[in-house]
DNA sequence: AGGAGATAGTTGCCTGAGCAACCGTTGTGG
DNA sequence: CCACAACGGTTGCTCAGGCAACTATCTCCT
């Protein structure tokens, strides 16, 4: 993640006692399973990924942005969407390119820039990578929360998201335009 | 991280029919308020713990587990409410005594441990980052959710904690090759 | 007691990513 | 039409952090 990242070491039994740490309130206590389901879900998300031959989570974002969108998409539209700097995304690109599953080319419309489009062994790489997604995320997620938790969940931190990005907008962190 | 507020206008020029792709149920909605709240806030919390002379988050959750346990710790000790690896650890251990917020010491229980204490200008460090805690969360978290809402968020998430921590602890047994 | 493992911590090597400087392009005001 | 600012993307530099190998110690089992 940011650098919260993949793991092998750090997972597991690192993890115990912090999840039974005890919390002075409530809103720790919050914070404290905010984060911990967050990294426990995402390391594992990306451990099994990798297993499955795809180096990382960020190649998964990727991928799964440019089979969403359908057509070309410019690196610049994907920054919002992707935890990384634009010199982050450059060579995150290129790797995935090197890698074959997508493809640069020229953006008609402005000389600067470039489209990226999604190649069959790309779609196919996705395609491969659903049923991990499914089945860690039906493990430990879908499994675990019913819709209407879900949705409690989508109220409750959505709010959090919103004023959090609300600051840093207001700081000039991230321009979304 | 996808600000549901983000827009990408420049593309849904030409793309408009395919880019919103909205979420498609209520678990993946509540996966992107999760991971974004997650990111915006740590990001934040990040952000401005340098701008007050902490170079990182790592740097505030050792010094603070440090001040709360007291007495001296062992890295192995800390390495479950750290996310990172050992080696990791050591390093950042190495970098946080060079800049003489603690310090280490032989072990005496065990010649292959050490022994971590907070030094003054730690402890004077960490409560100069006290206030900066406090107006973080304060304004995109305590001050967002309800202590009610705080204890829902732990109820929900924690399933979603205890669920992944469970899985990735029976890994051994459970393999996908 | 003694040897086979496990454990705590450190180190070498390498990759991933941020920052800042840069280049070519676009857009804007005069 | 031209000068100049803003933008999209890439690259050099640097550093944090993971993995694997290593050392020194401890633990357990016979």
């Amino acid at each position: 993640m940011t650098p919260a990242t993949a793991t092998s070491e750090a997972t597991s039994e690192h993890w115990e006692s912090s999840v039974k740490a005890p919390v002075d309130n409530a809103h720790d206590a919050a914070w404290q399973a905010l984060r911990g389901a967050y990294h426990l879900l995402t390391d594992r998300f990306e451990k099994e990924l990798t297993e499955a031959g795809l180096p990382g989570l960020a190649w998964y974002d990727v991928l799964l942005m440019m089979e969403k969108t359908g057509g070309p998409i410019r690196p610049k539209d994907m920054l919002c969407h992707v935890s990384v700097t634009k010199s982050g995304l450059t060579r995150l690109l290129d790797r995935i390119e090197k890698a074959g599953l997508i493809e640069r080319s020229y953006c008609p419309s402005d000389r600067r820039g470039t489209f990226l489009s999604i190649t069959d062994s790309g779609r196919e790489t996705l395609e491969n990578m659903r049923p991990v997604r499914e089945r860690v995320f039906g493990e430990n997620f879908t499994g675990v929360l019913t819709p209407n938790e879900a949705d409690e969940v989508t109220a409750l931190l959505g709010q959090v998201r919103d004023s959090t990005f609300a600051s840093l907008s207001a700081e000039g962190a991230c321009e979304t335009e």
